[in-house]
Formats: C-alpha cells, sequence, structure tokens
DNA sequence: GCATGTAGCGGACTGTGGTCCGCTTAATCG
DNA sequence: CGATTAAGCGGACCACAGTCCGCTACATGC
C-alpha cells in the first residue's frame, strides 16, 4: 500500500502486512469489542510486543484499519465532484458533507467506536480531526463567519457528527439515518445563509 | 446524606460513607487519574469487593461524587431564579445555561472527565443526560421547533458543551472561558428567534 | 440474650492493555 | 563473504479494573 520509509526492514513490514490482514480477518468474525491484542497477535503469529511496537495501543491499530478509507473520504469532500467537493454553495457542501459522514458512520461505526477508546479527547486531538475541523471551519469562513466563530461552530457540528452520538441516536433512539440527514440539513440551513 | 432504603445495613452505611470519604480527600491530594480503586479500597479501609459492590464501576464512582453538585445544578435550572429557571425567555434561558454549564465544567472537569470512561456512548445513556436533553429540547419546543428538531438540536447543543470537548477547547486550543461564553451566546441566538 | 437467615464483606483471582529487555536477524560495509 | 551494529522481535512481566465465593456480622424473631 504506502511505500513507506525506504529504510523499513524486510521483516518488519511482512509483520505490518501479518497484523494488519489478521486484524481485518478476525474483525470480520468476532466483532471489534471482542477482539483482544493477545488474540491478534496470535492469530498474526507475531509477539505482543511487535504489536505494540508497531501500533502504539489498541485506538491507534483502529486508526491504521480505518485511514485508507478516511483518505479516501477526505479526498472526497477537498477535491472531489460537487456538491461534496469544490463548485457548490457552501451550504450545499456542508450539507453534503454531513450525509457523507452520516454514510460513513453507518458503515464503520464498529471500527470507530473502537478506535474512540482513547482517555483523553479521544479523536479531538488526532490530526484527522484537525483535517476535518479544518475543512468545516473553511466552508464557515466563506459563508460570512468570522474566523473565531467558524472555529467554533466546526467544532460543534463535529460534535454534532460525531460516531458515539450518532450511534446513540440510531440505536437507543431509533432514529432513522433518513431522519438523522434531514434534521443535519436543517441544522445547516439555519446557520449559513 | 440521603437517607436511604431504611433497610440499609449499619456496617454498608459506614463504609459507603468511608468509600466517599476517601475518595474525596485522594482525588484532592493526587488527581482522579491517579486514583486506582486498589488504593481508594485501602485507604477506605474496606475490601476491593466491596467497593465495586456500592457503586458498580469506576466512572459510577465518580458520577456518585459529583451528584450532590449535579442536583443542585439540575435544580437551579429547573425551578431556580431567572434567567436560569423559568421566567425568562428561552433564548436568555439557553445562554444562562449554557454559561452555567461552563462554570460546572470550570469546577469538577477533573472529575467530569473521569466519569466520561464508560465503553458505550459515556454520559449519553446516563439519566442527568436525559434530565439535561429534555431540559434543552423543552426550551427549543417553547422557541418554536417541532418536537422531533428540538430533540435532535437538544443532542448537538449539549455535544457543543461536552466536557472533553470544553476541555480541549480551554486547554489545547487556548479559548479563555468567555470567549466561549461569547460564542454559545451567538450560537444561541442563531438558533433561537 | 440466643438462634437463624442473609446482606454484605474482603481479598485472592482473572482477563486485558501495555511495558521491558535480552535475543535474533536484517541491512551495511569492507 | 564474514564482521558489525542496531532495528526489530517476542513473550515474560506488570498494573489495573472488575469478578467470585467462602466467611462475617448485622438485623430479626423468639
Amino acid at each position: 500500500m504506502s511505500p513507506g520509509l525506504r529504510t523499513e526492514r524486510a521483516d518488519a513490514a511482512r509483520n505490518r502486512l501479518a497484523i494488519l490482514a489478521a486484524a481485518e480477518r478476525l474483525l470480520h468474525e468476532r466483532g471489534a469489542e471482542e477482539m483482544t491484542m493477545d488474540q491478534l497477535a496470535c492469530a498474526a503469529g507475531v509477539g505482543k510486543g511487535t504489536l505494540f511496537r508497531r501500533f502504539g495501543d489498541r485506538a491507534s491499530l483502529f486508526h491504521a484499519l480505518l485511514d485508507e478509507r478516511e483518505r479516501a473520504l477526505q479526498e472526497r469532500f477537498i477535491r472531489g465532484p460537487a456538491p461534496l467537493g469544490p463548485g457548490g454553495s457552501p451550504r450545499e457542501r456542508l450539507v453534503a458533507y454531513g450525509r457523507e459522514i452520516l454514510d460513513f458512520i453507518e458503515e464503520q461505526h464498529g471500527l470507530l467506536l473502537a478506535a474512540e477508546t482513547g482517555l483523553l479527547g479521544g479523536r479531538l486531538r488526532h490530526p484527522v480531526y484537525g483535517a476535518h475541523r479544518a475543512h468545516v471551519s473553511a466552508l464557515l469562513g466563506e459563508a460570512g463567519y468570522e474566523a473565531e466563530q467558524a472555529d467554533y461552530l466546526a467544532d460543534v457540528l463535529l460534535a454534532a457528527l460525531a460516531p458515539p452520538l450518532i450511534v446513540h441516536q440510531r440505536g437507543v433512539l431509533g432514529r432513522s439515518a433518513a431522519q438523522l440527514a434531514h434534521s443535519w440539513e436543517q441544522l445547516v440551513a439555519r446557520l449559513v445563509d
């Protein structure tokens, strides 16, 4: 996949791929919740130390698994076709952005929740959050908000699309995906224009 | 404090108070993060089993410690004086509500973050969340929103006031308490009236 | 008081995330 | 090639949350 630094040792690369492949398989068989790091190390045929050396901690492993799809998602709203990508009004783009995130959560909620279990701040301090925040804030800036309020509102809008909240609304509260998309659209309409 | 059920055994009550007192003390000396359940059991002079029998898990212990202050907070916005309590317009009450929550987080952030570490949904499925949600949703209803959108917006507004987000904005992003209060007011102004 | 049933106790135990450190082995250089 | 070196390996180990179950002692009826 990624060429990586030229100095990655052959066995290291082999193990990294083995771990990712084994993780993918275990996630498919059991859920993310049931997969333990010991099981994964065993299934990948590596020691536990190797696992943690490569991925740091459990949450980061899930981030690594999401990485490819996350990258594609970012590509779509930064350089993809309108209304999600450049070309539409800020309002159209924000509405499309929300729909896209809701779809993404619909497909990846298992991984997303599992990746969320870092104690301090969760996803807030992850670089990925910064990219989304910058995007939303820029759209709000285009829509006429002053920079500081745009940043603030970006945090608010992203909080409204946070995986744990969406999953709660979908599952516990019984909201349909369509209802959430509609409510999001009304929210954006209130804030932009 | 609470009279409790008449059938609470004397030793049980004694232990409950000892645990809460010891927890309060340890939290003051070390932080919430550094306090382990073993230490607490030891400091309170009880077995670990007793600790978990009474409080269920670590997060619930912190909820119990917050309970009194949380109850007082709810009392203030449900039955207290305006503009927080009944008497003002929905918009005034929502602005005051946000300020109150921001103050509350400012004082209790240690406990609030520690109480947040439940895997599934965090505070979303706690009864306390339901009370806040009902309050905010009712105010939005008064302001003219239809019930479903009011519920949705209540979730969004509460997400904007979630302790991890506020702590992140205050600490990492360097926003002042006054800036956050101001941004909140602008947000409410956009959504109500 | 004393017997009796049971709520509550406590600490040994378990499962899991994460660390440590002596050993292995891939890459590099002569 | 063989020697050198350090990146990488792996599994024993640790800390901590949460469980289990035989024992204790509180409340209740006599």
